[in-house]
DNA sequence: GAATAAATTGAATCATTATTCACTCTTTAG
DNA sequence: CTAAAGAGTGAATAATGATTCAATTTATTC
């Protein structure tokens, strides 16, 4: 016998497909998933297309880990606000304020997780990580209603609601591009979009 | 001489185009503008590929026609109902009931327009469509916030995120897909959206 | 019926991309 | 250094789907 896999090869070929990651999370960022071609991959990450292969199992598969690693992080922002003991409308109201901070400074990220069509291995992801963030909405919005800080309605249906009203806010094209918005700007839309959402779960009282 | 266009020939083929342009919205309302490849609407139509490229410039001319075709009867429809005189709240709320009633009759439809990536010349007209959407919520809720009948708020994104609320929560796949609701689970989840929808623009008191 | 012009056809072509695999290059163990 | 085994390569292949166009058919006029 002679080649053994070292640890010295082994941290090289994780860097390489770490990279891979990287620069497809890259391009997904940039011109959502249509802008991920496989030769494109290759050639950023400066290995050869087979490369890419040899790595993971198809496009794919590539895709899915991405979806994975970016919506986890995605998800773990707002459920960490979420999880805020108090006031259940202040948690909700940090909560759509990290959402909609984030979808609006990636908003072809954004658009790319939430809705643009790739494949059925990236769509399963996509329905888990819809019911990730389903969970952690409409279980703030259970609390709420429990207390009396939120208006009784269908949690389900609103948490839904919000995450549509957000992302239609920001990443429609009725919205100027995110990039062209001074920082000002920004947070004035982000504002308006949180209010409207709080205020669509509130009791009419206030 | 000897052929001269007749008005026989005009009929006949400006019933071909219409046949296409048929077939191609069945494809489109069943699975999306995926779904519509130039040899299947030739093949559904009963004409050669060819054919299809006498009456279209292109493929992307002809989504570009049935799309206006398309969005304009849904907007007519909505246009309609917020323009009955009265409370804007009814007329509010009766337009978003039209909008998500047809949303959830057609689901694949709505996504298609709403949201489907297609090509420019497309995108081109969702924009318009968009915008039309747009200026017909926007200046009932003007009309409604001026007369105290709705929340200040910024009526722009307001009408952005009525539109994503609802869009969402019908075609997002959190929700059912249609064709499994019963009409009563089906007439609920809208009066739980246009109320969700209503509830977000009224004021505070009620 | 013959001549003409337009309409129709669909196989061939073009374009785009994912995927493969025979080959070369590197790394390792002895 | 050499042999073995894995890693890396990228031209070739495969699959899909839009578009073209030479040949054919049909409609019209005289």
């Amino acid at each position: 016998m002679a080649y053994r896999e070292t640890p010295r090869m082994r941290e090289r070929k994780a860097a390489t497909r770490q990279r891979i990651l990287a620069v497809t999370h890259e391009r997904v960022a940039t011109g959502g998933f249509r802008n991920a071609s496989v030769a494109g991959i290759a050639g950023d990450a400066g290995v050869a297309i087979g490369s890419v292969y040899r790595h993971f199992d198809g496009k794919s598969e590539l895709f899915a880990e991405l979806f994975r690693n970016a919506t986890q992080r995605e998800v773990q922002r707002v459920a960490e606000a979420l999880e805020q003991p108090g006031s259940r409308q202040q948690a909700l109201q940090e909560a759509l304020r990290v959402f909609a901070q984030r979808a609006l400074r990636a908003p072809n990220l954004a658009w790319a997780l939430i809705a643009e069509p790739v494949d059925p291995l990236v769509d399963e992801e996509r329905l888990r990580y819809r019911e990730a963030y389903a969970r952690h909405f409409q279980s703030a919005l259970e609390q709420g209603i429990a207390n009396g800080e939120f208006a009784p309605q269908n949690p389900r249906l609103a948490s839904a609601a919000l995450v549509g009203a957000i992302a239609e806010s920001l990443v429609g094209p009725l919205s100027p591009a995110a990039a062209d918005l001074s920082q000002d700007a920004a947070s004035q839309l982000i504002e308006d979009i949180v209010q409207f959402c709080l205020h669509a779960v509130q009791p009419l009282g206030g």
